[in-house]
DNA sequence: CTACAATATTTGTATATACAAATGTATTCG
DNA sequence: CGAATACATTTGTATATACAAATATTGTAG
């Protein structure tokens, strides 16, 4: 559906706007999608993230701001999105003994397991919407927007 | 950039999750330099989209379901965002004679005269965010943000 | 070794958003 | 008419986010 026709302008907008409006327009519409697959696990988007970026530390633990350089969306607030997650239990976190300013944030072995149950939901999930673009389109839409950002 | 470099992830991501990545990524680079733009003037890119909505209206005043359906991140509390603008001296409120369940909401001379000046910031912001993708990458863009919606 | 700057995280506060329930009004149907 | 239902908006509440300030620790220059 046209993005003119979504938002109900009668006027055509100009190219940038259009492309702008439909890039927001559509990640607005892929995040409700993730958010209604992720509630039945009552999780958030950035707290599944971090669960990933930990098991991708294979043990090694990550310190507060490791895992802000990694998250997509640069979070203002990692400690308290920890706490919850540690609440969870799926993530326990030390104070590291070489730096008492740092903290040591590692995935525990609930956290684990409820990757491994989820993980495979979210890829099915981003296997299914993306269904209607080719590899080529996929390829492409990734370029358009690393070139948009360049 | 490659998204992967940005999320210093080791792994080559998958096809689907990469443009996903790409997306979310995107829209939160594009946003935040919106917020910028827009932080001058007092105002979050919701509120202006409602001012331009109303303006769009040609003074003939618009009801809250009217403003919800034509915002492009879909609103839950459009009732508090009008608010905001009321407090601002850009919009009215008035109740809706022929029908008191519904509000008449329509913009002001002050906010007209807001969006004269802002306007012309947005647009700017729009071309120069865009300038480097050509007439064809905008479209192209555009269709594959509407093939993914499909 | 002490004061000062730099680093890493945490906390406070204001604002934003999501979702459900409540309010007030209109319509319909016996 | 009066009860039930539908409609349009508002309010309550819990959670999320942004940003600034505070805290705690380490490194460093004199």
């Amino acid at each position: 559906m046209k993005i003119e026709d979504i938002i109900k302008t009668e006027v055509e907008l100009p190219l940038s706007r259009r492309a702008i409006v439909n890039l927001l327009y559509t990640e607005n519409w892929v995040m409700d999608k993730i958010n209604i697959e992720l509630k039945a696990y009552d999780i958030s988007l950035p707290q599944f993230n971090v669960l990933r970026i930990l098991q991708g530390q294979k043990d090694k633990p990550a310190n507060l701001s490791t895992i802000q350089e990694r998250m997509v969306s640069k979070m203002s607030n990692t400690t308290r999105l920890v706490d919850k997650l540690i609440r969870k239990g799926y993530v326990k976190r030390i104070i590291c003994k070489s730096n008492r300013r740092k903290v040591e944030i590692s995935i525990t072995e609930e956290g684990k397991d409820f990757l491994k149950k989820v993980s495979p939901v979210m890829t099915d999930f981003e296997n299914r919407i993306t269904r209607n673009l080719s590899r080529e389109d996929l390829n492409l839409l990734n370029e358009l927007l690393n070139k948009l950002r360049t």
